[in-house]
DNA sequence: ATCCAGGTCGGTC
DNA sequence: GACCGACATGGA
């Protein structure tokens, strides 16, 4: 399935590429970005204002009669969904602080940014696998998770020679090999709940694993309902959220932010920690509770997007690089 | 080698 | 409330 989307204010690789999704990476080298969302493949690429699309969509077995209760939207209104499309940039952008000079400038550095709408398990257990680790570890541990435990997608079958744009692959999987990446559907809750503590501790995991398994086991069971959360009032949301372990308040606004539909919702990590600090408080004691509060005063409505500039200026700014994209 | 990473938690004072 | 160390692992 391929199509076209007109896009305006819209920057597809920063918005990939800017931390708050591990499962997307550069395919080939002409522009093209692929990566898995829910059971799908997903390949994109931006020429100017025009998105081109491809995506694998695995025919649903007969038998499971479940998906006739609705039919999925088509797959570019998907896509629009997933990467904010019909959010308008400039109407978000002008609800933050016109005098706050520091946010405009990273806006306006790196316009085109969305923040994603993303599967809030995914995105939680992600977020929950990040504590005190680095970019790049994290798309390890869900490269890991999702290769252990996670269900193989059909288009690359075993053996199949990975094709791209129609042509044999140079060589964008190990093809051949016994450890051949390629793509797998991130595990279910359910999956992740029956698990073994050894086995998540194998996916590079650490101390995570048992917050991972132990919020998987309370998801699995019903005492905490992620579908809901989209439809709740931000705090009681939140509230939700903190109940898993291993969940505080950076990882469940996270989760919020980029999978809950939450604009408000404003993750504080070491990074924009630091940014607030020099930015909005040079030479000053503050607590971390007071640089929250500022936060939510200050931002507005769309505060977590603000926050997702702030946070990529200040991760690039201490590259060094004009336009170095971080690595980690 | 040493420091630090998109933190959280349970102890202290 | 604010502050602190433990918790694992590996990248830079």
């Amino acid at each position: 399935m391929t199509g076209r989307i007109n896009v305006s204010d819209f920057n597809l690789a920063l918005t990939l590429e800017c931390g708050q999704a591990f499962r997307w990476s550069r395919h080939g080298g002409d522009g093209w970005f692929e990566g898995v969302v829910g059971r799908e493949i997903w390949r994109l690429r931006q020429t100017g204002d025009v998105l081109e699309t491809e995506m694998e969509v695995p025919a649903l077995p007969k038998s499971t009669a479940v998906a006739t209760m609705h039919d999925p939207p088509d797959g570019n209104a998907r896509i629009r969904r997933y990467l904010a499309l019909n959010a308008s940039l400039p109407h978000i952008t002008a609800t933050f602080p016109a005098e706050d000079k520091h946010l405009h400038a990273a806006v306006q550095k790196h316009w085109g940014m969305r923040v994603l709408r993303q599967e809030p398990w995914e995105c939680l257990a992600s977020f929950i696998a990040s504590s005190t680790k680095q970019i790049v570890q994290i798309r390890q541990i869900v490269a890991e998770l999702s290769r252990r435990f996670g269900e193989p997608l059909a288009a690359f079958g075993r053996g199949a020679v990975p094709r791209v744009r129609g042509r044999a692959a140079a060589q964008p999987y190990h093809v051949g090999g016994r450890d051949e990446p390629r793509p797998y559907r991130f595990p279910s809750v359910d999956v992740i709940a029956r698990a073994s503590h050894t086995d998540l501790w194998n996916c590079k995991l650490g101390f995570r694993a048992k917050n991972l398994l132990a919020a998987a086991r309370m998801i699995d069971s019903g005492k905490v309902e992620l579908h809901g959360l989209p439809a709740m009032e931000y705090e009681r949301a939140l509230e939700e959220l903190l109940k898993l372990p291993g969940v505080g308040e950076k990882i469940a606004n996270c989760t919020l932010l980029f999978s809950c539909g939450f604009d408000q919702a404003f993750p504080v990590d070491v990074w924009i920690e630091r940014a607030l600090r020099r930015l909005y408080f040079p030479h000053r004691k503050v607590t971390a509770r007071q640089l929250r509060d500022f936060a939510h005063s200050h931002f507005g409505p769309y505060a977590g997007w603000a926050q997702q500039y702030l946070f990529f200026n200040e991760r690039t700014a201490a590259r060094g690089g004009r336009n170095a994209a971080p690595q980690n």
